[in-house]
Parts: C-alpha cells; sequence; structure tokens
RNA sequence: GACCCGUUCGUCUAGCUUGGCCUAGGACACCUGCCUUUCACGUAGGCAACAGGGGUUCAAAUCCCCUACGGGUCGCCA
C-alpha cells in the first residue's frame, strides 16, 4: 500500500501553530516513509471560506518550506483539492447512500430539531434524533421534494458499535448511540464536514488521516460512513492538541499563535518547525535541534506521546537562538536585511556600500540574538551612539583614568578609515604602558566612550567596524559629559 | 449529562509494548561556579516529577481495578 496523507485546513485565516503542528507531523511521516502529500482545501462551510484566505494558507506553508505534492495549486490525478469544486462527487455518493438504505432525508426543520435538543437537555438525555424521518421511504421522500419541500439528508447510524483503529490510542470502541442518526448534507445541498472528508479521503487513497485529537470523537461517524460506501478505511493517528499555559486550547488570548505572527517576530521557519516537531515528539536519543531533513529521518509516528503539550515560549526562543547560530553570514545578512532597513540611518543606498561591513557587524551580534528582530537593538550601537548613558557606564566615567584612558586614545587613533585590529591592540598596549591603567579600567573606559553602555558587542568589533572618524566623535561627546 | 481521550520535574519529554539496568534520564526556565578585561554565547553543577487508593508479584512509573482531576465531542461548523 502507498502511504497518502493529506492536511485538509479550512480557509478561513493564517495557519495557526496548532494546523502547522498537525500538518508538519503529516510532512514528516510521509516523507520519512516515501510517501505522498497532499493539500485539500475544506470550504464547505461558504460563510466563513474565502479565496484570501486560501492565498494565506499557501504563503504560510510556503514560508515553514512544507511543499505538497498534490493541491488546488499542483493537482494530481485525484482533481480537484478544493471541496467546493467537488460538488458533484459528493451528491453522487449522497444518492448511493440514499438508494443503499445507508441514509435517508430528513424534513424535520432546524427549529424543531433545536426544540427536540433542548427538551432532551432538560429531561438530561443524550440529544440524539428521534427517528422521525427515519423511515420515510425513498419514494415518498421524492415525492414531497417534488412538492417544493426542502429535506436534509440524514445517515443512518446501522449498527450499534464501532471499533476505530488508531496508532498513537489503539483500537478504541465506541457505541454508535452515543451520536445516532447525522446529518450529511444540509437542505441547500451543502455537505457537512464528516461526509465530505470520507468521500475525500476514500477518493484520494489516503491511507493515513493524522489529525489533531479533538477530531477522535468525529471518527466513528467517519468509519460508518467509510463502510457504508464500501470504501476501506483508512489507518487514523489522533495526535494530542497544542494548550495555552492554563490548559486551555491554544488560542489568540494565549498570545502570538498564528504563523504569520511568528515570522513578523522574527523567528525563524526552521526553528517553529523544530520546536513544534518537539511537541509530543522526541528522538529516541534526546537531541533537540535538528534541521528538517534530519527530522523527517528520524521521525516516528509511534513515537508521539497520547497527552496534550503546553506551548511553552521560552524554548522556542531558545530553539530559535539555536538556529540562529547555525547560521551562514549570507542568510543571516538576508534575514535580518528587513530590520536593519528600519534603523534611521541604514538607507538602501548605505547597505548597498556596506554590505560586507554590515555582514561583519552582524556575525558580532549573532550569539546574542534570541529573535532575528533582536538586531535592530543589537546592530544599531556600530551606526548610532546611544543619546542616552548607562547608570553603570556612568560609574567608569566617574573613575579618575577614565578620561586620560580617552584623551589617549584619541590621539593614538590615526587617519585610516578603520583600525586595523593590530593596531588597536597595539594603541591598547600604548596606553597600558603610558599612563599606567589596564584592566576593566582601560578596556570599560574605550567601551564606554564608544558605546555610552558597558555592554555590547566585542570590543574588538567595535573599535574595528565603526569609522575612525566616528570613533572619535563619538568619544570626543561622551568626553564632554565628563566635564 | 452521555460518549471518548488523557494524567512522569513549573514546562517539553525519556522510560510503559516485552515489570528488575529507575537511587526515574535529557531539554527549557530558574539558581551557582567557570570562561569572556562587558552582557550575551559557551561550559560545569544544582533545584525539581511517577495524580490518589487498592490489588497482582520476590519485585510496579511500567500489569489490573477503582477514584479524582483535566481535555475533547455531542451543530443543517470544520
Amino acid at each position: 500500500m502507498s502511504i497518502r496523507v493529506r492536511f485538509a485546513p479550512s480557509p478561513t485565516g493564517h495557519i495557526h501553530v496548532g494546523n502547522l503542528r498537525t500538518a508538519l507531523f503529516n510532512y514528516l511521516f510521509a516523507k520519512n516513509q516515501n510517501g505522498q502529500t497532499i493539500l485539500r482545501i475544506e470550504d464547505t462551510d461558504t460563510v466563513r471560506s474565502t479565496l484570501e484566505s486560501e492565498e494565506l494558507i499557501y504563503k504560510d506553508l510556503d514560508w515553514v518550506g512544507l511543499e505538497f505534492d498534490e493541491s488546488p495549486l499542483f493537482e494530481g490525478d485525484y482533481s480537484p483539492y478544493r471541496q467546493s469544486d467537488r460538488l458533484d462527487i459528493y451528491k453522487k455518493y449522497a444518492d448511493k447512500l440514499l438508494e443503499d438504505g445507508f441514509a435517508y432525508y430528513c424534513f424535520c426543520s432546524k427549529e424543531e430539531l433545536d426544540a427536540e435538543r433542548e427538551k432532551a437537555a432538560k429531561e438530561s438525555r443524550p440529544p440524539l434524533y428521534n427517528l422521525k424521518c427515519a423511515n420515510t421511504s425513498l419514494d415518498e421522500a421524492k415525492k414531497r421534494i417534488a412538492n417544493g419541500e426542502k429535506p436534509a439528508i440524514r445517515f443512518r447510524a446501522f449498527k450499534e458499535n464501532i471499533i476505530v483503529k488508531d496508532i498513537i490510542h489503539g483500537d478504541i470502541d465506541f457505541p454508535t448511540n452515543s451520536f445516532g442518526d447525522f446529518i450529511i448534507v444540509r437542505p441547500d445541498d451543502m455537505p457537512i464536514y464528516n461526509y465530505v472528508v470520507v468521500v475525500d479521503d476514500a477518493l484520494m487513497k489516503i491511507s493515513h488521516v493524522i489529525r489533531g485529537d479533538d477530531h477522535l470523537s468525529n471518527t466513528p461517524k467517519q468509519a460508518l460512513i467509510f463502510e457504508a460506501l464500501g470504501f476501506e478505511t483508512p489507518i487514523f493517528a489522533h495526535i494530542p492538541m497544542i494548550v495555552g499555559d492554563d490548559h486551555a486550547k491554544l488560542s489568540k488570548r494565549h498570545g502570538t499563535t498564528s504563523v504569520e505572527q511568528f515570522r513578523d517576530n522574527g523567528y525563524l521557519p526552521e526553528a517553529l518547525i523544530n520546536y513544534l516537531a518537539l511537541l509530543s515528539w522526541s528522538s529516541d536519543d534526546g537531541k533537540e535541534v535538528f534541521s528538517i531533513d534530519e527530522l523527517i529521518e528520524r521521525f516516528s509516528i509511534k513515537r508521539v506521546s497520547k497527552s496534550a503539550a503546553v506551548f511553552d515560549f521560552d524554548k522556542l526562543n531558545w530553539m530559535n537562538g539555536q538556529h540562529i547560530r547555525l547560521l551562514d553570514s549570507d542568510r543571516l545578512f538576508k534575514e535580518c536585511l528587513p530590520y536593519m532597513k528600519s534603523i534611521e540611518l541604514l538607507t538602501d543606498e548605505f547597505i548597498e556600500q556596506n554590505i560586507y561591513r554590515l555582514k561583519e557587524c552582524l556575525l558580532s551580534v549573532k550569539d546574542s540574538l534570541v529573535t532575528i528582530k533582536d538586531v535592530t537593538q543589537n546592530i544599531s550601537v556600530y551606526f548610532k551612539q546611544p543619546d542616552d548613558i548607562t547608570s553603570a557606564a556612568k560609574e567608569i566615567l566617574e573613575l579618575e583614568s577614565t578620561k586620560p584612558v580617552l584623551e589617549n586614545f584619541i590621539q593614538l587613533i590615526g587617519d585610516d578609515e578603520y583600525l586595523t585590529i593590530d593596531r588597536y591592540k597595539s594603541i591598547m598596549k600604548e596606553i597600558q604602558t603610558t599612563i599606567g591603567v589596564k584592566g576593566k579600567p582601560l578596556y570599560m573606559a574605550v567601551r564606554v566612550g564608544i558605546s555610552k553602555s558597558t555592554e555590547g558587542p566585542e570590543l574588538d568589533s567595535l573599535t574595528t567596524l565603526i569609522p575612525v572618524k566616528c570613533i572619535k566623535k563619538r568619544i570626543e561627546k561622551v568626553l564632554l559629559i565628563k566635564k
């Protein structure tokens, strides 16, 4: 049997990390097993689905690097891949179900059903359909339809128990009287999720259905339909949900949750993917930092745990830092570019002319970045002296030795455009011997002179990547504060 | 309420199938030391968990039962 999996989002907005994790597990499983990945757009809810949202899904998937073998964009052998384009197919199988007696027309009104449900709730019995239309013959129903009535189509729960085979949870036995006969097509002819998903999965030859375990309770209904239609039931794998720190389903109020937001906040796609992979899955040797290819190689659906995972922003931050440290200079530059442009002095022209130096600056702050967004903060010291001096820096400034150190430094710095590392070192040595200041008071004085701060990139980088002219000006300014 | 699912450090998890190697391992966070003439990075340590109760067994995180708690579903949403 060839392995085929699908990711089937509804186009109702940006992809949420929970959905992305589902997409990822499908993808990793398929790639690991040499299977195919299918992206299907589930837009039977015409009220909430939009084409714009569909575009957002493509965009998000593209950013994280998840490519699907078949999708509305790359039609394969099982087109179309958008449910709204498959309506006639659903119609055909609904008719078959009707003919075979696995489904029947239901003329009960929504109001009627709502009242019934309410009544059931009051009497604290399960809100099952009362089977009012269950025995209406197909011929009679057709007559009523000819007379202008608009019925829904209801599926008959035709057996008492159904066993769902799930890789993660094992076999689960559901009594069908816990849900009863259920609607598969609305009176306006729009088919319902639990039904279309079966037709699509069967026709698209999906071998494994990997999805969130919030769908577990729907699965017996779907398994019933697979049987009624004579299709082979796929193997299920219901993966645990991702929850917030309050253990409720992850949602907007927990902070950043959409893929787009993570991108905008300076997270690397490979870091997000890596972090998400570690939610409910772990490698057999405890290693945690992986490239996507390594994840594919190591992924096993059998190592997915059963319990919900709390999304931990701290660990994602750490993971992002790990992946930033893995970036080469070119990629780092590319990722940082949009953020560098937000720094006032860095015009497109300036960036164009200073690529080499900028890359060096980026390299010098790389290890301190948590998100790519942080470059703005970290790198700005190279281009502009901060307006304010930190209190720790002020203490250095108060030192008696600081003034002579700085004055000497400007004097020795020379007229070259930039200081070389050797030149810088010899200057420091010279100051040390002439005024006898060494260690912290010496190095910190220069650091504070340049950046008004005791923190930041290495002094080597600061002194060699800032033009000599600017260093002079900066130190002169700081000397002014001293007076 | 009914039906399902779940429960190991604060968090992510390993271990559970095939009981003993578990004095329960790793990671994030936190704390401490080291490194770095700064912060960060890195590095070496530390803190910290088998939901509870009954069984079975020479031996239980691991097998069985019960309880508690958490979650999901019960739509003419997906």
